[in-house]
RNA sequence: GGCUACGUAGCUCAGCUGGUUAGAGCGCGGCAUUCAUAAUGCUGAGGUCGUUGGUUCAAGUCCAACCGUAGCUACCA
């Protein structure tokens, strides 16, 4: 039976570079698309830039486009970086797009028809400076329970207490640094709680897998509580219908972009009219979404409960996988394990990082450890050493001695029929999600094909002409048993899978083409079909990697730093001073009024700042870590008796105190809240 | 703090519903081989299954506590 399948991927965030943790997930839908394909299913795989959002409307704001021409640049980069990793979106498009713009705005209007939809008055911070309400991310303060300083507005990560953004001592906001105050507005809630018995039924059907299912009852146990989908303006989004200055909450309309970029296709198409045979509540085909655990919540509560309650059907599986750590620690920009998907391919095939995450995915949650010895290894050792080797140490004969044309039949039909009863269990990996136990049996069965091949020595047949034939049979089952073997890996290894398909000769590999084994046949020279993975090419890369995330021109302190030292270098102190010393130095607090870049200096920001009754100017070399406009407003403490310096840019009056070794890694220094401009600091 | 996973040979991982002397691949030692992108075959060494306690005739496998790691804790995306 043929089965309609829907695919999708997460969408990424229009804020950055595809990175391995994208590249994780992608290769794993991709796997499973192509597993599905191969076995003569109809696959839909769409995906989309997530696009919405304050975040998108600040950081166009900050790199001065609209936001519309930054999110279609990033879309445009991401679906490069995708192609380069062979994985098969048959579209990948944008939530900033007409279907989901009247998607969502059809679901809403549906979720209220049916009395989902409330309105209720919120108490946000709200930034006066720049007029609007702040998420939790751009507010940092005091933790109202252990009095940290510098926390987010959701939770501390000194004390790990979770609590409303107005509990912060001393709030600020991190876009303008004026103190935020309390505003209330009309949000409008989606009434989650009706949906509790609906969730819970749901994931007992088996649409999540059991540790996720575990999470989800937690959650429902606790109690849910109504969905916040609306945001104030200003907020780069959709306006919600009926309102002036509303917009929906950038999750709201992220999932339906699935549903918009699958209508979208239909469109370039021509078969719109499908719509309905896959979205319909009585649709036969299914959905199936691959996502990271983070956002379980979104998928698996919000989600379902709004597609039944705007009449669509549910998803058939949310397919949930862990995160992707290098070397077992987060990746980290400044190690250079934070990998971004084009520095990758400038440096390695896409092929060997999905046979490695192919080699650890097992359809679970757990994290997926990037090991980069352990990656070149089982690279070279599998692929090259153990699979693709079955192919080279064979061809050469047929090529050399049998004039390129497979033997007429198979000389050991039983290690053949092996390989051909192994096509359930290794469908059923894959099925399942399990591509590391699929592997684990295929590299086995290479295993069995080198035995066989050593056990018959062709080369020493070859050296009798009477022998032609038996040298002929045993290559010709090493040929076809390694055409078994790229068969099943296909999915996981689809260029080769091409490759493999020129040398041998033969049309593009299904399923069923393992009922019949390749035999009579002329095939072409056997040509490497994929290089050995380079040690030195990894540290390549890494290097790559971590210099994109070092500003050149930071002093050279860390060169000093112990190599086994994670951390920069602790400089050395400096010869003790008096008190007198000490006090010839005059601190002020001072705030920054104004901040702009320098024309034609990399590093400077040219600071106004008030020293209470006085303005001057002085020049900072931290434009590498601060955005301009991040800084009005902010206070910071300032030498304020360094005599004045003449640069090419105007007069520095002044020098603000900062920390850090440099690059993104400058910290500016800020009194606690209370001090005023002009105070000393001593 | 609460919750969810995970913690098995140097490395990466298998070990299904508890049942003989705990497995694989890589790496390492030895032997063989030379067709092959120094790839392959045979063979050897190597583990108190995080710790402690418990249930059981029997526990890596169940329970509890603790330690460690990662994540979640919804109005960040």
């Amino acid at each position: 039976m043929t089965r309609r399948l829907l695919v999708t991927s997460a969408l990424p965030y229009a804020n950055g570079a595809i990175h391995l943790g994208h590249l994780l997930e992608h290769i794993q839908t991709d796997i499973w698309v192509r597993f599905q394909r191969l076995r003569g299913h109809e696959v839909i795989y769409v995906c989309a830039d997530d696009t919405h959002g304050a975040a998108t409307m600040l950081k166009a704001e900050e790199a001065g486009v609209s936001p519309e021409t930054l999110i279609e640049s990033l879309r445009v980069a991401h679906a490069a970086d995708f192609q380069g990793f062979l994985i098969s979106h048959d579209n990948y498009y944008s939530t900033h797009s007409p279907e989901n713009k009247a998607l969502s705005e059809s679901i809403y209007l549906a979720l209220r028809e049916r009395g989902l939809i409330f309105t209720r008055g919120v108490e946000q911070l709200f930034d006066p400076a720049r007029g609007m309400f702040l998420a939790d991310r751009f507010v940092k303060g005091n933790c109202p329970r252990c009095q940290s300083p510098d926390q987010y507005g959701d939770n501390c990560d000194a004390c790990g207490a979770t609590y409303d953004a107005m509990e912060l001592g001393a709030p600020r906001s991190l876009l303008s640094g004026a103190t935020p105050e309390r505003r209330t507005s009309d949000h409008y809630f989606f009434d989650l709680p009706q949906y509790t018995d609906f969730l819970r039924g749901w994931h007992e059907r088996g649409a999540v897998q059991p540790e996720v299912a575990n999470k989800l009852t937690e959650w429902l146990d606790a109690g849910l509580k109504p969905w916040d989908i609306s945001r104030d303006a200003p907020y780069f989004g959709f306006v919600i219908p009926g309102t002036e200055d509303k917009y929906f909450y950038v999750w709201l309309d992220a999932p339906i972009g699935y549903m918009a970029s699958f209508a979208n296709l239909l469109g370039q198409r021509g078969r719109s009219d499908e719509f309905g045979a896959w979205w319909d509540r009585d649709s036969t085909a299914e959905v199936h979404h691959f996502i990271g655990k983070d956002i379980v919540n979104f998928h698996a509560l919000f989600w379902p409960a709004m597609l039944d309650g705007a009449g669509y059907r549910t998803p058939t599986r949310i397919h949930t996988h862990g995160f992707v750590t290098v070397d077992g620690t987060k990746m980290s920009k400044s190690r250079g394990t934070f990998i971004n998907a084009s520095t990758y391919l400038r440096h390695l095939k896409p092929e060997y990082l999905r046979y490695y995450f192919a080699a650890k995915l097992n359809g679970t949650v757990d994290d997926i450890d990037l090991n980069l010895e352990d990656f070149v290894a089982r690279v070279n050792s599998d692929l090259v050493g153990k699979i693709v080797n079955i192919a080279s140490r064979c061809a050469g004969f047929i090529t050399r001695l049998c004039d390129g044309v497979l033997a007429p039949a198979l000389h050991q039909p039983e290690l053949w029929q092996r390989y051909r009863d192994a096509a359930d269990s290794i469908a059923g990996c894959y099925e399942r999600g399990d591509t590391a136990r699929a592997l684990r049996e295929i590299t086995a069965l290479a295993d069995l094909a080198n035995q066989y091949i050593a056990e018959h020595a062709p080369w020493t047949l070859a050296k009798d002409p009477a022998q032609r034939d038996a040298v002929r049979a045993i290559a010709t089952q090493g040929v076809e048993l390694f055409r078994m073997l790229m068969l099943y890996l296909s999915p996981v290894l689809p260029g080769m899978a091409r490759a493999t398909e020129d040398f041998l000769a033969i049309p593009p590999l299904t399923w069923s083409d393992l009922d019949r084994p390749l035999l009579a046949h002329r095939i072409n020279a056997f040509t490497p079909l994929i290089g050995r993975l380079e040690a030195e090419a990894v540290e390549r890369m890494i290097a790559d990697e971590r210099e994109a995330h070092v500003d050149v021109s930071a002093p050279a302190a860390a060169s000093a730093a112990p190599a086994s030292s994670d951390v920069s270098a602790i400089e050395p102190f400096k010869p003790e001073i008096g008190i007198d010393d000490f006090a010839r130095i005059d601190l002020r607090v001072a705030r920054i009024v104004a901040a702009s870049p320098v024309e034609g200096a990399d590093k400077l920001l040219r600071l106004t700042l008030s020293l209470g009754d006085s303005e001057r100017q002085v020049f900072a070399g931290i434009r590498s870590a601060y955005d301009p406009t991040a800084l009005v407003g902010r206070l910071t403490v300032v030498v304020a008796n360094l005599a004045p310096r003449k640069m090419r840019f105007g007069t520095s009056e002044g020098m603000v105190l900062a920390a850090g070794p440099g690059g993104r890694d400058i910290f500016l220094l800020s009194p606690d809240s209370g001090a005023e401009p002009g105070m000393v600091v001593r």
